[in-house]
This record gives structure tokens, C-alpha cells and sequence, in this order.
DNA sequence: AGCACGCCGACT
DNA sequence: GTCGGCGTGCTC
């Protein structure tokens, strides 16, 4: 959209020589020094279309608008639509003289015979580079995906096209290769519907599928099958992993399936010269089939067949930046646009997930009951009551049962150990009566830090003397442990065994086939060669304690993603998790049924009106900024207002983020939930109201943000 | 956002 | 007279 300002027409005010600073940089770029027009409509200019629409990268990009430039004639071809520009913008007049404004970088949106606005067009200063990199396609996707999240175009344009590179862009892509054959099913087999849905895939249809994958180390190969399958009839395939383990096992898969030159690998680890040349195939056609992580969702992918996704659970499917759209969003909306097919796999099942099957838009693919018990360990439980009665299990700290699982096995293959991550580590309580320990003088929760010492988490003062407030008792519970602890506790409980460890910093991708004790935090789990022969998952209490919608659900497939890397029940395979064998998620676990837990959950968000069922918005500031926003957003009649609550300030220690308020500021935020099928006018409201605030030039800082994460 | 305009009161 | 507060409008 252009502005529509209905100024009086500007009339030839001042002649020639205002216009000339104006026109100078153009007209030397253009190698036309002699060119002296009376105003820019005058400049020697492309006959078709003369007009560029411009999409500015800075400045009022909150404002959402496209601004129009003329072309000037030597760059009439190649200021094609998605290329990239620079323009002069914030031009001004100063004592009655025009005054060019500062270069900024944009792209070209369209080619236009004439513009709305009715003021002298300035020319475009530069065509940076012919290739279209910003296609009618994938601004198409840009604009969807800010209108869902109440965001900007140039925000979310910033996401999808990559940083230039001009080396990259003057090297030749090779030429695309044909079609490869279709592959057959493999172990797709196993499920009921498998080879149907790759079948449908071959021959150019749309399937939609919620695809929970077995345990075991076939997903990767299945992955790429459908990629291949989709490959086969001659379209594009894109597939969204959370990682770049997962990219590398997909990766590697799929080139055992089709050899090189079929698909491109999308991930910041190949460095930016590398990912532009690599995207630029695909943007140019050469590569159809593309592998990433999160940033490849936005991939220009030609004639798209298939977006898949998997885990979408991961936390790292959501962009941390603005608009802050999820993965699993953008895919879903290119399905739809794109006419493409869809699948959504992974170990467990989201609500989200459970919701697209529910409302019939995608089909399940799972494996039939005797294919899950083939596949799945054997999962027992540990509650929380259950002492060690052996002396080095009580050493360890560990239960009889885990213990005696964790030593048999040891006898046959390497045990995988999942702890919590650091940050995870629930509050210390009182030993006796489990009342959490809290600061004497802020009743802030306490901290161990590594030495041993107890510290406030929000004053930071240090307790040197702590007793409990209920019942005076002067023990304090640890109710789990940190990795490095019990890495060491178990290393000496098993001093002949071999521990290795993989965490945030220093996360291993694969072990052998050998006994060994393998400590990790969740998602850093190192596949072994032919499986754990026992997991233990020592985290369930910290993982179901934490205040969040979605803590059942997030330990579910924290614990999926360990146990399924574990031998099958009839070879062996064992797998302890330490929660009450009572909760929900322990239940899915035991049975292994994700998606039976996904439907649950999700019946259960519908009844209390949460998300996905209901969509939602958060929106922060100060109180009269938030109040002045939503009494002017022309919110949906079905509205409902939750809220204020005060945001907490960043507590000592920690840097501050920018979703906590500047010091000494006090903020609050309000919560909008609207019912099935209002989010998109939710979004609109918003975001309509946020540009009329900052063109009043209110700006007190308001946050929106669609789809709020931490929801408690 | 960022910057120049203009309309007000207090000053050399 | 003239300097400078900041409230307002504009950027193709």
C-alpha cells in the first residue's frame, strides 16, 4: 500500500535549482551530466513503467508503507520487482530548498505506470544488484506473516531474504538436475498410511499430515523419503528442523537416498558467503530440495510441493525476533498459499498439532499399536517416595530401581543420563515439610549456587543461616541436581565406566556402541549406535513443577526425545524417568501414546479457553500507554480482557531483556483472547492501532505480541 | 525515528 | 529584536 495523502499537488515552486541537489547523485550514477530537468518528473525517465514501488529496510518502517520512486531510464531493466535498491529518503524542504535525505537500502515491491501520490517523485539512487531477491512469492509470504503477528513487512522481509554477498551472487548456480526417481517406502511401511501419503507426494498431489514417528533412528530416513518422494514429481521440498544435528541426519539421509545436487543445506553454521550462494540456488531455481533450521522456513523454494516440519515443540522454531513468528506458522501458511503438502512430524504431538487434526485439516500418520510396543522401551517409573536402600544407589543419589537398571545395563551398552539444564533447577524447599525456602528479607527464592553457598535469586543477599518458617527445620531439599554433580556422583558409583557428557556448550552428536554413562541436558542428547541399552530421566520434577501452560507437555517430549533413542523393549531397552507415575504426562510416557496425550491436552485448553483454541495477545507498557492503545483498537466484540498485571523488573544479576521494563520504569500487561476464528481481526486491531499511535506520535513504547509463549 | 518548522515566553 | 522551549507534521 502507498500512502494516500490528498496534499494539494505541489506546483514548480522555486525552479530548477532545488531540485538539482536532488537529482545530482542520480544523474552522475546515471552518466547523464548534462541532463539539467526543472523537476524530477522531468529527469529522462523509463518510458513502460516508470514508476517504482519501494519497500524503505529503515526509518517508519512501524508506519508499513511502500513509498514510490521514478526510474530513471539507464536503470529501467534492472530495477525489476525484489531487487534491491537504495533511495533517498526523509528529503525535506529547508528555507524553501529541497535537501535530499540520507541513502537508505530498500527493494523494489512493484513496476507501476504511474504512482498514487501527488507530489514529485525523487529517482531511485541505485540498483545494488539485478537479482530478484525479494519475488513476488515470498513478499506475498512476508506480508501474510506480518499481518498474523501484527508486525511490519520490513521486519519480517528482514527474517526472510539473507544478507547480500556479491561474490556469491556473480558465481553461476549449476543447472538444475532432473527429477530423481521415486523412492520406495522404506520403513514408511510401518505406518498404516505411509507409503499412501509418499504415493500422494510422487504424483504431484497436496496431503496434509500430523505424523508421530516411532522411536528408533528410522525418522531421519523417513524424513528425506517424503522430500524425495516430493522431489520425484518434479516440485520443490523444504523441511524446518530445530537443530543442526537434525539438519546433518536429514542431510545425510537424504544424500544416501538422491547423491548430491538435489538439495541445499540452509544453516548459520555454513557461514554467510556459503548460506547466500546456497540460497541464491534456490531463489534462482537450480535446487529444489532444501534441509535447514528456522530461518529456512522464509526459503524461496520454486513450485513448492512439501513443507515439513519437525518437533515442532522445540523451542527454536520460534524466531526471537519481531514479529517473532513460529515455524510452524509460516509453513502453515505457505501449505495454504502455496498449495503445497504438509507434514508435521516429531516423537510427540503439540496441541497445535492436535488442533490441525481435529479441525480435519490434516490427516494423522501413525503407526498402528504393535509397531509402537516393536519399536518402544520399556518405561517404568520412580515416584518420588522411593528411597535407595543399597548404599552406593543412596551415594549416587539415586533410587533402587534406577540404580540397579543403570548397572545391568551398563553390562550391554551405554546409558543415557538426562538432567535438568541449569535454569531449570526448581527452588530449594525444606527437607521436612517441602514449604519452599525463601529469602528472610524479600521472600525471593533462594539458589545453591555451585560452591554450596545459599543466595537470594531476586536480592542477592546470602543466607547463612536459614530456617524453614513453617516447621523450623534446617535441612534444605535439593529436589534435583545439576549435570556436572551428577556426572561426578555417578562416575564414582560406576568407577570402571566411561562418562562422557553433552550440554549447551559442548554438545556431542553421536557415542559408540560401547558401555558408557552419557550425562545430558535435554536436547543435547548424543544419538549412540545401535541405542542406549537404558535411559534415566532424572528432571521430571523440575520439568512439571515449573509455572507454564505447557510444562506437561514440554517434559512429555523432553522425555520422548531421550527414551526414544533407547534400545526397544525386547532387546532390552529400559528406560527410568523419577516422577509420579500418577501424572499425565508419566502416563503417556509409560504407554508411549503422544498422541493421545496431545488430544487431551488440547480438549483441555479448549474447555479453559487457552491457546491454540483461542488465540491470544499480549500487550505491555506503561499503564497509560497500554490503556491508551486499547481504547483506541477497534478490538473484535468478543474480546476478552485479562489483566493488568505488573511486569516484573529484571532481578539482579541477570541483564536486562527487552521485555523488562527500564529501571525505575513501572509496566504492566494486558492479555487479549479472542475465540476460534477472531485472531486475524485481533491482529489487524492491533496492529492498526499500534501505526495511528506512532503517527500521533505518542511513543511511549507499547509491545505487541500475538501468541504470547509464557502464558502461565 | 529524526528533523525542521512555528508559535510562545525570557533574555542581551 | 532574538534565542530557544517543545508541540506538530512530514518523509515518495
Amino acid at each position: 500500500m502507498s500512502s494516500e495523502n490528498e496534499r494539494p499537488e505541489q506546483g514548480p515552486t522555486g525552479g530548477a535549482g532545488e531540485q538539482l541537489a536532488l537529482i545530482r547523485e542520480t544523474v552522475r550514477k546515471a552518466e547523464e551530466p548534462r541532463a539539467k530537468p526543472r523537476s524530477w518528473r522531468a529527469a529522462k525517465l523509463a518510458s513502460g513503467l516508470p514508476v517504482a514501488r519501494v519497500l524503505v529496510d529503515k526509518g517508519l518502517i512501524h508506519l508499513d508503507q511502500f513509498f514510490d520512486y521514478s526510474v530513471p531510464e539507464p536503470m529501467d531493466e534492472q530495477a525489476q520487482p525484489g531487487v534491491r535498491v537504495r533511495v533517498r529518503f526523509g528529503a525535506r524542504v529547508v528555507r524553501g530548498r529541497r535537501e535530499g535525505g540520507e541513502l537508505h537500502d530498500g527493494f523494489v515491491v512493484a513496476r507501476l505506470p504511474e504512482s498514487d501520490y501527488r507530489g514529485p517523485l525523487a529517482p531511485l539512487a541505485q540498483v545494488l544488484s539485478p537479482e530478484p531477491v525479494l519475488g513476488p512469492e515470498l513478499l506475498r509470504l512476508c506480508r501474510a506473516v506480518a499481518d498474523r503477528y501484527a508486525g511490519a513487512l520490513a521486519d519480517v522481509v528482514q527474517l526472510a531474504v539473507p544478507p547480500r554477498h556479491a561474490r556469491a551472487e556473480s558465481r553461476a548456480v549449476p543447472q538444475a538436475p532432473a527429477p530423481p526417481a521415486k523412492p520406495d517406502p522404506g520403513s514408511w511401511a510401518r505406518y498404516a498410511t505411509g507409503p499412501g501419503f509418499l504415493d500422494a507426494l510422487a504424483t504431484g498431489a497436496n496431503p496434509r499430515a500430523v505424523w508421530t514417528a516411532l522411536p528408533g533412528p528410522h525418522w531421519p530416513d523417513e524424513l528425506a523419503r517424503a522430500l524425495a518422494a516430493t522431489l520425484a514429481s518434479g516440485r520443490g521440498a523444504l523441511a524446518v528442523l530445530p537443530d543442526g544435528r537434525a539438519v546433518a541426519r536429514v542431510d545425510a539421509a537424504l544424500t544416501a537416498l538422491l547423491g548430491e545436487g538435489h538439495h541445499v543445506v540452509l544453516t548459520a553454521d555454513s557461514g554467510p558467503e556459503e548460506r547466500y550462494r546456497r540460497w541464491l540456488a534456490v531463489n534462482r531455481g537450480a535446487v529444489r530440495g532444501v534441509i535447514g533450521t528456522r530461518a529456512a522456513m522464509f526459503a524461496p523454494v520454486a513450485d513448492l510441493g512439501l513443507v515439513a516440519l519437525w518437533d515442532d515443540g522445540d523451542s527454536s522454531h520460534a524466531e526471537p525476533h519481531a514479529p517473532q513468528p513460529h515455524a510452524r506458522d509460516v509453513l502453515l501458511l505457505r501449505a495454504t498459499d502455496e498449495q503445497a503438502a504438509f507434514l508435521l512430524g516429531g516423537l510427540s504431538v503439540t496441541a497445535e498439532g492436535a488442533q490441525l487434526v481435529d479441525s480435519r485439516w490434516a490427516l494423522p500418520l501413525t503407526a498402528p499399536r504393535e509397531q509402537v510396543r516393536a519399536a518402544a522401551p520399556l518405561v517404568r517409573t520412580v515416584g518420588d517416595g522411593d528411597q535407595a536402600r543399597d548404599a552406593a544407589a543412596r551415594a549416587a543419589r539415586l533410587p533402587s530401581l534406577a540404580w540397579q537398571v543403570t548397572r545391568d545395563a551398563l553390562l550391554r551398552g551405554p546409558v543415557l543420563v538426562q538432567v535438568p539444564r541449569r535454569g531449570y533447577v526448581p527452588r530449594l524447599a525444606c527437607e521436612r515439610c517441602r514449604e519452599p525456602a525463601r529469602c528472610a528479607r524479600c521472600a525471593g527464592p533462594l539458589e545453591l549456587a555451585e560452591s554450596g553457598a545459599l543466595h537470594c535469586a531476586w536480592c542477592g543477599r546470602p543466607e547463612a543461616a536459614w530456617h524453614c518458617r513453617e516447621c523450623a527445620g534446617t535441612r534444605l531439599r535439593a529436589q534435583v541436581v545439576g549435570a556436572r554433580r551428577t556426572a561426578d556422583e555417578l562416575g564414582r558409583a560406576f568407577p570402571k565406566v566411561p562418562v562422557r557428557t553433552s550440554g549447551r556448550d559442548a554438545v556431542l552428536a553421536r557415542v559408540p556402541d560401547q558401555p558408557a554413562l552419557v550425562i545430558c541436558t535435554p536436547g543435547a542428547e548424543p544419538v549412540a549406535d545401535g541405542g542406549y541399552a537404558a535411559a534415566l530421566l532424572l528432571d521430571g520434577w523440575a520439568l512439571l513443577n515449573r509455572p507454564d501452560l505447557r510444562a506437561g507437555e514440554e517434559a512429555l517430549r523432553r522425555w520422548l526425545t531421550a527414551a526414544a533413542l533407547v534400545r526397544p523393549a525386547a532387546e532390552g531397552g529400559t528406560v527410568v524417568v523419577l516422577a509420579e507415575p500418577g501424572l499425565r504426562p508419566v502416563q503417556a510416557l509409560v504407554r508411549w501414546d503422544p498422541a493421545g496425550y496431545a488430544v487431551r491436552e488440547l480438549a483441555e485448553r479448549a474447555e479453559l479457553g487457552f491457546p491454540p483454541v483461542s488465540r491470544m495477545a499480549s500487550v505491555t507498557g506503561t499503564a497509560a500507554a497500554v490503556s491508551d492503545l486499547l481504547e483506541n483498537a477497534q478490538l473484535p466484540d468478543d474480546t476478552d480482557r485479562l489483566g493488568p498485571v505488573p511486569v516484573p523488573v529484571a532481578p539482579p544479576g541477570r541483564p536486562r531483556r527487552m521485555a523488562d521494563p527500564p529501571p525505575g520504569e513501572r509496566w504492566e500487561r494486558m492479555l487479549l483472547r479472542v475465540p476460534p476464528g477472531s485472531g486475524g481481526s485481533l491482529a489487524t486491531a492491533l496492529k492498526t492501532a499500534q501505526v495511528a499511535r506512532m503517527a500521533r506520535k505518542h511513543f511511549e513504547p507499547v509491545r505487541v505480541r500475538m501468541d504470547p509463549p509464557d502464558i502461565g
